[in-house]
DNA sequence: CCGTTCTTTCAGAAATTTCTGAAAGTTCAG
DNA sequence: CTGAACTTTCAGAAATTTCTGAAAGAACGG
């Protein structure tokens, strides 16, 4: 393995540790990323010197996450695992998993607690809060649901029009229609390039 | 503490031993936002039945992610702690300490091993792979940092709008005075109405 | 200045997580 | 079928993280 390749499976395995994804995870999900061909489960382990079965347990992990593919190559009866080619898929995928695994039971568990009867004054300030957190969540998983709809290019755009987008918003108050879903027929351009 | 507090508690004890924080000061900090007042670590420590000491660095954890905030209450000589009224206060916090943790010292290694002269044709496209990532998290963040400086009434605007923020992307190609900063002055709303 | 109350530190215990080798399981070419 | 090549499982070893009690340190009222 290159320095290059070295170094940045170090760090991922570090920042994965952070995130709740163990090092060894991080590093052979680090080390298919920046091989970016499909690399058979000993392979890794020689690379990155863990044992087989330590590597077979990791792929087994990154499958769960479906964040792996398995796919077999010509003349070589061993499983080979690759990456997605694009980023944005990676993104996309881990943003899905996360919210089934974790923010999903964590919205299900705050509405089992806001819908008990509060018995006294403090249970009933405590359920504000938790509706408090519930709706945040709520809210921020649900742009987040809109925002997969989306294709590379659009979300792109998004991103980099940034905060400036708000300044839309003001005009969205005196343009109605334009907060529809996403209608299918434009304005005519020309009334358009009116403003 | 009542049952709906312990449930909270326990399940974001849980959670946070999924994304890097160990299970204590999760359960910690979940115990602050639903008490909603002030509490002092001998308190927490016998409400979670960890020890004054455990407690004790749970809450320099706590500290150093500027999570809790310190206070002395009239008459009372102990050390109290609480969590921001405001949830989106913790959202921002959250945020803006693991971007300084985790997202920029990656950017970092990231941008030193892009910058390196490539030894061969397999480190030119590895390199490749390294930028992608970069970009990315770079679009992203750029774009978190915008985020930040709305005010909460905005940003809520603008998540509640959701991917259908699109549609005024198309228009901004016509309108594109609007792509500029956040601009001053509004259009007349009359000529606006028209469309 | 005490002495009391409160807080922090830290070495080692306890708990948890990660990792391994050995063995069992699976697949498939011949 | 058979056996070679490959994969998974899993019990326990190893490493890491978390937690505690004891002791030291700091703050403060009197």
């Amino acid at each position: 393995m290159s320095p290059l390749a070295e170094a940045f499976v170090l760090h991922f395995g570090e920042m994965g540790s952070r995130w709740g994804i163990n090092r060894t995870v991080g590093q052979i999900y680090a080390l298919l990323y920046i091989s970016g061909r499909p690399l058979p489960a000993d392979e890794i382990a020689e690379t990155l010197n863990f044992s087989r079965s330590n590597v077979s347990m990791g792929l087994k992990e990154l499958q769960s996450w479906q964040l792996v593919k398995l796919q077999h190559l010509p003349g070589d009866r061993r499983e080979h695992f690759s990456t997605p080619d694009d980023i944005w898929q990676i993104v996309r995928t881990l943003a899905e998993q996360r919210r089934r695994r974790e923010i999903d039971p964590t919205l299900s568990v705050l509405r089992d607690l806001i819908v008990a009867q509060p018995s006294n004054e403090d249970e009933r300030r405590a359920q504000d809060k938790l509706r408090q957190m519930h709706d945040l969540i709520e809210l921020l998983t649900g742009w987040a649901d809109e925002v997969q709809k989306l294709d590379t290019a659009e979300l792109v755009s998004l991103l980099k029009l940034g905060s400036r987008v708000v300044g839309l918003l003001e005009l969205k108050h005196r343009l109605p229609f334009i907060g529809q879903k996403r209608r299918e027929t434009s304005p005519p351009e020309d009334s358009a390039a009116q403003i």
